[in-house]
RNA sequence: GCCCCCAUCGUCUAGCGGUCCAGGACGCCGCCCUUUCAAGGCGGUAGCACGGGUUCGAACCCCGUUGGGGGCACCA
């Protein structure tokens, strides 16, 4: 006999389902009765499809449920018809009552906005975990976090979820910080901004959890359970079950006597929280409607053997307490969300939560092939783009882009247009594929449509920190450096760019690329370099006009050469390159004595 | 194994039952411009996974199949 359902009787029902006086708008269904159910928890197993509870029926639920059933094709308005096809048991949704009446007004349609009824204003969080390196991944969500509050007018709250001593650090922390920053975000709460939920760094909120978890426990929504691992795993071999189904729920309904016993034997109990007996389900913002059948999820440890609560406790407790109405998070946390409505429903129970919030959850940024982008894959590091010079709006605006449309035909913008176009709703629900060419395209054209003046600015740490300019720059490069700019500007996909096209300006002598030697550099080009020379050493008019007068002359005219054969040599001598910046430009900035020593430096290498 | 998510050009997407022999962008390929490379301009290539159903009509709604991905901790 499954030792769960005996027992279940011995249970004060009370203890779990209090009919608490309910606040306007909430519990708008039948009373939440976890315990109640007198079906058996089949493990994936359809069953009584009728009328669902809906446990989690706070206002902001139904917000999220309209908005994203429309996603779900099932856009439909007071008055159009509804295709009520028959739909197989234990996959019924039923909306309970009253949701029509909430829906007619709820349409988030781009035709319907603006007649949306003022609910409490958006409050999104974004609470990472300071281990290592920045993931694109991670910063796309906060990105989406952050356009979700900024559109909305809501706020976003940062927090820091270091409950892992062992992996934390200090300077993950800072370089968390610096990277949100970098990227343009900015938090109306959390770490160094401050807010009435603080502590923000859940390091700090250990007496918060402590408490919390005590009192779920008094109210029965959470038990003490002693078993450990392998007795679960023996227990579910013996019964012929699949080891991987995990904790039975076994230690349920323990007497006193039996903790006692279990203690006596030195045993450190866990505290589990206990999972209602109904379907657990909701309406998510970028995917509609998601159900994990009862049973499916076992009761989960919220508090360790020693004392240290776990972060599938504390992360919604946080959540709860700092007032978060909308959690955008990655896909992989998709699972988890039964569990996280469960614990609110147990929250709201003990007061300590309002209602549960609407859930988005985004999809995987995956890399080459179609999996999901490690933390382990260079790619995934963000420092990696921000050091190339990626410039952090065409990052961003590429970030966005993954899961995300400003408009059928454009797809570059600017993060203002991005808070003021973003719709959650609209977020697709396919795995994106990071494309490193799209980002560097998008980033190309951020980087054009820059100002020149900032576009040197946002370029000299780069030359500075190749050696080749001071920073601040001297006048003499400040001079030369105003002048090239707008050739290197268009030339560049990232800043970093310009240390290679722009290099040559700022030394004395050029370091000549082998490749670039071998096809332009060649014996019979010396003659090239020759006139040239004569050429030039003679010019009066130093200047882009006079420099392509004077070769002209001598090289097209003079050696009858094609300008191919007879400016590719000139180049690379002066670049060290085969692309460098338009030649007379780049020879009239580099002066006449570097101009004829590179020259006849060159003369020297083609022999 | 169980549970969940996903399915339109190579890639990211638009598409919300007729306006779609499917639109944009990146990539790729041509051409133009040109002292190189870019940029820019013009043009091209390429896609609704499959099978049923609902409907006068389906890329769009429903079911299934196949394929892909993820989750199943006293980690976050």
């Amino acid at each position: 006999m499954d030792p769960r359902q005996g027992l279940r009787l011995l249970l004060p029902a009370g203890a779990v389902d209090r009919d608490r006086p309910r606040r306007p708008g909430q519990g708008r269904g039948r009373p939440r009765d976890h315990l109640h159910g007198r079906r058996r928890a089949a493990p994936g197993r359809p069953h009584q499809p009728a009328a669902l509870r809906r446990p989690h029926a706070g206002l902001l639920h139904l917000a999220g449920h309209d908005a994203a059933a429309r996603r779900r094709g099932a856009h439909r308005h007071p008055g159009r018809r509804r295709p009520d096809q028959p739909r197989p048991a234990g996959r019924v949704l039923d909306r309970g009552p009253g949701l029509a009446g909430q829906r007619r007004q709820r349409c988030r349609h781009r035709l319907h906005r603006g007649r949306r009824p003022v609910t409490a204003p958006v409050r999104t969080r974004f609470c990472p975990s300071p281990t290592g390196t920045v993931h694109v991944g991670l910063l796309r969500t906060a990105l989406f976090n952050w356009a979700h509050a900024r559109h909305t007018g809501g706020s976003l709250v940062l927090r820091i979820e270091d409950t892992d001593a062992a992996r934390d650090s200090e300077e993950s922390y800072r370089h968390l910080l610096d990277s949100l920053r970098w990227l343009g975000l900015d938090w109306d709460e959390g770490p160094e901004v401050g807010g009435p939920h603080g502590p923000y760094r859940q390091s700090q909120r250990h007496d918060v959890y402590r408490e919390v978890a005590a009192k779920l426990a008094a109210a029965g929504h959470a038990y003490e359970s002693f078993s450990t691992n392998e007795e679960v795993e023996a227990r579910r071999l013996a019964a012929g079950q699949d080891p991987k189904l995990g904790y039975d729920n076994a230690d349920r309904f323990l007497t006193d006597a039996q903790r006692a016993a279990f203690r006596a034997e030195g045993r450190e109990p866990v505290l589990r929280l206990r999972m209602p007996d109904s379907d657990l389900a909701w309406t998510d913002l970028v995917r509609g409607e998601v159900r994990f059948a009862v049973g499916s999820v076992p009761d989960f440890v919220i508090v360790r053997g020693n004392g240290a609560p776990l972060y599938p406790f504390v992360n919604p407790v946080d959540d709860a307490l700092m007032g978060i109405t909308d959690v955008l998070r990655g896909e992989d946390l998709l699972p988890s969300t039964p569990r996280q409505l469960a614990l609110y429903a147990a929250l709201q129970d003990v007061g300590v939560a309002a209602g549960p919030p609407r859930f988005g959850h985004l999809p995987y940024v995956t890399g080459e092939g179609s999996k999901k982008l490690s933390k382990r894959d260079p790619q995934s590091n963000v420092d990696v783009y921000r050091e190339r010079g990626f410039l952090p709006e065409g990052f961003a605006n590429y970030l966005a882009l993954l899961g995300w449309s400003i408009a059928e035909d454009r797809d570059v913008f600017s993060m203002a247009e991005m808070a003021e176009a973003f719709d959650v709703t609209r977020v697709s629900a396919n795995p994106a594929r990071f494309d490193l060419k799209k980002a560097e395209a998008i980033n190309a054209t951020h980087l054009r449509e820059l100002p020149v003046e900032e576009f040197v600015e946002r370029a000299v740490p780069f030359l500075a920190g190749a050696g080749l300019v001071a920073d601040p720059p001297t006048p003499e490069q400040d001079r030369v450096l105003r002048a090239i700019a707008p050739l290197a500007q268009e030339r560049s996909v990232v800043l970093s760019d310009v240390v290679g096209l722009l290099g040559f300006l700022f030394v004395e002598e050029v370091q000549i690329d082998p490749a670039a030697a071998a096809k332009n550099l060649r014996p019979e080009d010396g003659e090239v370099l020759d006139a040239a020379a004569d050429a030039l050493r003679d010019l009066d008019d130093w200047s882009t006009a006079g420099i392509e007068q004077a070769l002209k002359a001598a090289l097209v005219e003079g050696l009858g050469r094609k300008p191919r054969q007879a400016f590719g040599p000139v180049r690379v001598a002066v670049s060290g390159r085969t692309v460098s910046p338009p030649l007379y430009e780049s020879i009239e900035l580099l002066g006449p004595e570097r101009t004829l020593a590179r020259l006849a430096a060159a003369r020297g290498a083609a022999g």
